[in-house]
DNA sequence: GTCTATAGATTGATAGAC
DNA sequence: GTCTATCAATCTATAGAC
């Protein structure tokens, strides 16, 4: 099995953007120093010079490459077939699905998107909301063209409810789980199987619907 | 107008954190100095030390008093009157509303809870959390017992769909702005209003609606 | 490619005058 | 209470041997 030249010669830079990822995900910019980097990779600080020209550039590479990994686990939620119903049942576990495997890619990616004072590459998380968000907007439009969707919402504002409820189910699972309350914090499809038929059948009775409508 | 000592005495004090509060919002805890808080207070660096003994005590007392503001700002969303429905609709603008008044203090406690490594004061941000959620919960169960909500669905799921939609909303409202179809980027109010009506009476027409049970 | 050694700047925190 | 001056530690980045 001949490896690549390209794995050859990348090794070493793979072994420091690996470790840079799992401290950039954990602490910020800042607070992850070049020698932590080296210490975690297990070689010595200047040799990551040796790949990247600076720490600006080093970080740039993670987020990029996280960037990348993430759009690609979160393309599998597209692809989907059935009626639109079940493909929005399949989007939401999916998209929750690949934010809890890789809890690092994704805070680190997210944080770059709530840092207001240090846009070093927002860009790059910004694709990945892009390609999900209208993934998802285009599966409800089709649905209600279809009819098997109401007609009188918008499709992003639902898009953005369903992405908002996953990611905040992330973010926030932590402390959801310190209410016995909550179950569903360990049960992340069941909280997406409650999430989309609260969305498709919503909370009012049937028999009074009409009576809500303003 | 004699003002009292405390104010008297807190004045410096006081500048020194409004001064952090605004930066720590911006950027994470080693990304602002000591020198940098000084400057925007318009004072010296070892001044600060007269009133705060450390860094670690300064950003406490920033997040003490961040925590403190956001919660007061949040019990104002509980307080309403009428049908549960009104109330859902009160609580989700006025949360909404309570975020986007204080973006600064949102982020800086926000951030404190979604940063892994740095457990500095989880406690207080946490309290905040709990507040709104509980008594969010509390208004769908009295929906549920008084029958004007269905009762075959999880109040805290709901709970956290709702918060989620608004957190969201907020964190990446600088991002939906780009999207030209999203016109909800800049109207808040009408944003919850189509969430809430989503979330009662939900995306199904309602001659199919029964079809969708499994 | 990988290392040790170090330069040069900045950091959190202190000492002491006023 | 507020300041200037300064400390020791740590940081990014570089130089140069191997």
């Amino acid at each position: 099995m001949g490896e690549l030249p390209l794995t050859l010669e990348g090794e070493g830079r793979q072994r420091i953007l690996a470790a840079a990822e799992k401290l950039f995900s954990d602490k910020a910019f800042d607070a992850v120093s070049m020698n932590a980097i080296a210490l975690q990779a297990g070689i010595s600080k200047a040799n990551i010079y040796h790949y990247f020209p600076n720490k600006d550039a080093l970080y740039l590479a993670v987020l990029r490459a996280a960037s990348r990994n993430l759009r690609k686990l979160l393309n599998d939620a597209v692809d989907a077939h059935g009626t639109v119903v079940d493909v929005l049942r399949h989007f939401a576990r999916c998209h929750l699905q690949a934010l809890l495997d890789r809890p690092e890619l994704v805070r680190l990616v997210w944080r770059e998107l709530l840092e207001k004072g240090a846009p070093r590459a927002r860009e790059f998380a910004e694709q990945g909301f892009a390609d999900v968000f209208s993934a998802l907007v285009a599966v409800l439009e089709s649905g209600q063209a279809r009819g098997e969707l109401r007609a009188d919402f918008n499709p992003a504002l639902v898009a953005t409810l369903m992405l908002g409820a996953n990611v905040f189910f992330f973010q926030s699972r932590d402390i959801l789980r310190h209410y016995p309350a909550v179950a569903f914090a360990d049960d992340p499809a069941g909280y997406d199987a409650g999430i989309v038929e609260i969305l498709l059948r919503g909370m009012i009775p049937e028999s009074s619907a009409d009576t809500v409508r303003a």
